[in-house]
DNA sequence: TCTAATACATAATATTCTTATGTATATTTG
DNA sequence: CAAATATACATAAGAATATTATGTATTAGA
């Protein structure tokens, strides 16, 4: 099962910027992959969306990047930059005061799991 | 305080579902004023979101309108057909189930409230 | 009487995604 | 070992959906 895609849209920056938050360094492909991996295919990361999105990132100072080569290949390792750190922060809490009040407009009972 | 706006993005057919689900029978400024009542503010649909909306929901046969007179005043009533029915248990059902990915994902603590 | 609220609508623009395409290297498998 | 698949980056065209601005008109309240 996939999420229908609007759903992903305005929330794509704040799950790059985590993963960056609880993996220190990590490349594109990669963090796609453990997306993927996290939520049971439930949200692939395409890489159209992807790479614009880190590279906006970038231009907004939110994170630092890095360029090795792993043999001939380019690999571009990104990481929280200061402003980045207390960006997420601040997604986070907007991201669960907004889940909260769509539970709440919504009916959505607490999930007992 | 009010969400930053790509948040909303992607959920304002389900919240105007929603609305007539609950209300049987709303025209379009009443959903953006019960919205914005029952979010306290943090939710408020602009008019240039709302019309499209609910012309491409009655396009797509998930409502009904009825045209009433308030004197001279012209209001369209709104009203879920069964296949809106259907797509809201629909959409809340994914709703749902977005909101504990994206809780596990961005390790967002139960909201103990 | 003037302002604000009510009530609809649409056009221009911005954002952000999908889909398609491009380039290239590395690994796995028949 | 050749072919297919996976890895790894990137960008362009197009679609969807919002914001902002503008337009029209009626009604209520200060």
């Amino acid at each position: 099962m996939l999420y229908s895609s609007e759903l992903i849209k305005g929330t794509l920056k704040t799950i790059v910027l985590k993963q960056l938050e609880n993996n220190k360094r990590m490349y594109g492909y990669e963090i796609t992959q453990k997306v993927k991996e996290l939520t049971r295919n439930r949200i692939q990361i395409t890489e159209g969306a992807l790479y614009p999105t880190l590279h906006s990132l970038e231009t907004e100072g939110l994170v630092t990047v890095e360029t090795e080569y792993i043999g001939k290949r380019v690999r571009k390792y990104y990481s929280l930059s200061p402003d980045g750190k207390i960006k997420i922060d601040e997604k986070i809490n907007e991201l669960t005061d907004f889940f909260e009040t769509m539970k709440f407009i919504l009916d959505i009972k607490p999930q007992v799991i």
